[in-house]
RNA sequence: GUGGCUAUGGUGAAGUGGUUAUCACAACGGGUUGUGGUCCCGUUUUCAUGGGUUCGAAUCCCAUUAGCCACCCCA
């Protein structure tokens, strides 16, 4: 569907007698980076919106929902100001109260927020919140990159052991892994921020030294973000990165052996993952353990094949006013899991009725009505064209909609006190008493199903 | 935000300067008013938008918009 006319303020009127009247107004065109789910896509979301609900229910966690609107401050402070979630992808605006508002970029900070604002620090700790919503970044859209976007979530606030980190971890691969796809975790620790500080100076008088091979890209990320140039895809940083001083030479002692224990459950659960002393995450609020996924199927080269991300955030509690709270948490790009998903053809069953209620005629039609409230409460989902008033046209659509029988009640019937019940593999056709219509049906879907 | 590629009915395509723009699928209607899947007939809907070059533009040029790819960043 392209057609575009966004500017279309032009006066086009000038000429009445142009011909035949045609053509309204233009027509609305979506949003650029939003994003119909059509119900022709549904049956996936389906599938990843049950088995979200499914193992985060299993696993001990409990759903929360935040706003989609919140104080544009909760992510300057949050996420990080110089981050460029924070700097230029936020939809942030004043509102005619003049709060300062925006559409939440992430989920974590809110759920943060919202631990603190109710007191959930009095639960029982750790709580284990999961949440599937739509999030917003004024990115430039791309495939699998949308500027509404849906993520799953699991965080779990108030308890520092490693094991939380690693049972994140196998719950996201759990998630993938269930619904078809193979991943690999990449995992790295990034320490507390006093051993970040000094690593961050180490490596910026490494490349400091060799400031002039580094690209105008680089030098600007060196002063804003050193560890960002880790992430450079510069051929001559790439070569200069295997010298580099690596993070976890730097990690402060208990930093190191939580990642050690992280590991070593990842061992145990036999989740396949890689060491990349390469990874830091772009947001500020995460230290120790950081992960992506990766979808092994799909498009390797595609930069957008990390599906999930995440880590622990022992400081974020406070940043936003709390009480010193460790935590961790992963979020899924449900988008991209759902490209893959209709990549590799995974089987969704299409979720259609066995039966359709045609009728014929006034009286045929009055009675049809009831008779397919009879079947919905009996438990057997119905479909139904009473707006239509050619049985052909409903058999056409019966058809389409692959049902195994046909109910068809017309002028006859109802002075019979009949029904029609065709079986539509066969086209064979009996004639029941319209008072046991669901035993009936049931007795054939019976039949058929045994075949 | 930067660069590259692309843009033909609802969908997938053909058409590279010359008359009424082609095909398939889909949708809707019909094949004598009580029966689907096959078949036959018909109908609706297009050259993304704006401008330029030309006797003539879907076709060449420019701008805009959008999609995709890479970067940036991230899920």
């Amino acid at each position: 569907m392209p057609m575009t006319k966004k500017n279309t303020a032009k006066p086009k009127e000038a000429k009445p007698a142009a011909g035949p009247a045609k053509k309204g107004p233009a027509p609305i065109n979506l949003v650029r980076g939003m994003k119909d789910i059509l119900p022709a896509d549904q049956p996936y979301w389906d599938m990843m919106r049950r088995k979200a609900d499914e193992l985060s229910k299993a696993y001990g966690f409990e759903r929360i929902d935040t706003p989609v609107l919140e104080e544009t401050a909760l992510f300057v402070r949050g996420v990080g100001k110089l981050t460029d979630i924070v700097e230029k992808e936020m939809y942030a605006f004043d509102t005619v109260g003049g709060e300062h508002v925006c559409l939440r970029p992430e989920d974590t900070a809110p759920i943060v927020r919202s631990y603190i604002q109710h007191g959930m620090l009095n639960l029982p700790q750790p709580v284990k919140l999961w949440y599937l919503a739509p999030m917003f970044r004024h990115d430039r859209p791309q495939h699998g990159r949308y500027r509404q976007f849906w993520q799953y979530g699991c965080e779990i606030l108030g308890d520092s052991a490693a094991v939380v980190d690693a049972q994140l971890i196998f719950l996201a691969y759990l998630f993938l892994k269930e619904l078809g796809i193979e991943s690999t975790v990449q995992i790295n620790s990034i320490g507390t921020p006093e051993s970040r500080a000094n690593y961050k100076n180490a490596l910026v008088s490494f490349f400091r030294s060799r400031r002039n091979k580094l690209s105008e890209e680089d030098k600007k990320r060196l002063l804003k973000n050193p560890l960002r140039v880790l992430d450079s895809k510069d051929p001559a940083v790439m070569e200069m990165k295997a010298e580099a001083p690596q993070i976890v030479d730097w990690l402060d002692e208990d930093s190191k052996a939580h990642f050690m224990r992280v590991l070593e459950f990842l061992d145990e659960m036999k989740v396949p993952y890689e060491l990349n002393p390469y990874l830091v995450r772009g947001l500020d609020y995460y230290t120790r353990t950081v992960f992506e996924l990766y979808a092994n199927s799909g498009d390797q080269d595609l930069a957008q094949s990390a599906v999930c991300g995440g880590g622990r955030y022992d400081g974020l509690s406070e940043v936003l006013g709390g009480r010193p709270t460790p935590a961790a948490g992963f979020a899924m790009g449900l988008d991209r899991i759902f490209s893959l998903l209709k990549e590799q053809n995974v089987a969704v069953a299409p979720e259609t009725a066995d039966v359709f209620v045609a009728q014929l005629g006034d009286q045929g039609r009055k009675r049809a009505l009831a008779v397919f409230e009879e079947l919905r409460k009996a438990g057997i989902p119905a479909g139904e064209a009473f707006s239509k008033d050619s049985i052909k046209a409903q058999m056409e659509l019966a058809n389409k909609l692959k049902v195994k029988i046909v109910v068809i009640i017309g002028q006859k019937e109802v002075l019979d006190g009949t029904a029609v019940i065709r079986d539509m593999d066969s086209g064979t056709q009996e004639i029941v008493d319209v008072r046991k219509i669901v035993h009936e049906i049931n007795k054939k879907l019976g039949q058929v199903q045994a075949h």
